[in-house]
DNA sequence: AAGTCTTATATGGCATAGCGATATATTATT
DNA sequence: AATAATATATCGCTATGCCATATAAGACTT
């Protein structure tokens, strides 16, 4: 696998908790970049928001490693969307994923003293 | 519509996990770089590590804001070593991002459905 | 019909954070 | 004498995220 796994803050990890989120968002149906996005800030109570110019690249650099697949979709009514859903890979990189970042706060909790969060 | 409080995972989130880091391993007490680097080492049992090439000068930045405050400690037998202590001002900054990390923290786990992990 | 809002995708250019590599200097260990 | 561990420092590279801007189409307002 050309992703090592144990890195400084994970390496992976800062871009983690980015891929994490959209990963997440695709596991169950696939969804459109502007639902992601939409999503993130409705779920996250407006305390997280993906701006575009990040998350377009995102999901390409994504699709581009095979853990999305992306396919348009137009119909009557409504502007063309590219629909993503999660590949085989990408729910092993998921899993991956959930499994570090659990990781990583448990880390950080630990470190700063806030274990109990 | 109302004005976003919060950019992208904050903008002070992303520094925010390391900043957080530093803030707190200094709050009770002063301690210098290279101690600094290793507590992270051995406390996360190694799933985090800092590289020097980041340590030192988020340690310069962070006393550029007056976060904390650094001074050289000469003894002998032992190599010059630079000791950082928590200011006021970066009190202040250690707890608002500790809440702004545990509201990250929440908003990522909502997100992803890791609430009852 | 015109204007604006919301949806939806796309990208150039900039700022900055983190890191590999490398460097220096002192003390401890083999 | 050689090597390791401690301790600080920085160059140059890459990647990430953002602002600003662009395009395009439907929905709503006037």
């Amino acid at each position: 696998m050309p992703y090592k796994t144990s890195q400084m803050l994970d390496r992976e990890l800062k871009k983690g908790s980015a891929e994490l989120l959209i990963l997440s968002l695709v596991e169950d149906q696939p969804r459109h970049g502007y639902d992601i996005g939409s999503l993130i800030e409705q779920r996250s109570k407006g305390a997280l928001r993906f701006n575009v110019a990040s998350l377009y690249p995102l999901l390409y650099r994504l699709e581009k490693r095979g853990w999305i697949q992306g396919r348009w979709v137009e119909k009557a009514g409504q502007r063309r969307r590219r629909y993503y859903r999660l590949t085989a890979e990408g729910k092993k990189v998921l899993a991956a994923q959930r499994d570090s970042w659990r990781e990583f706060v448990e880390a950080i909790n630990r470190i700063t003293g806030l274990e109990h969060a």
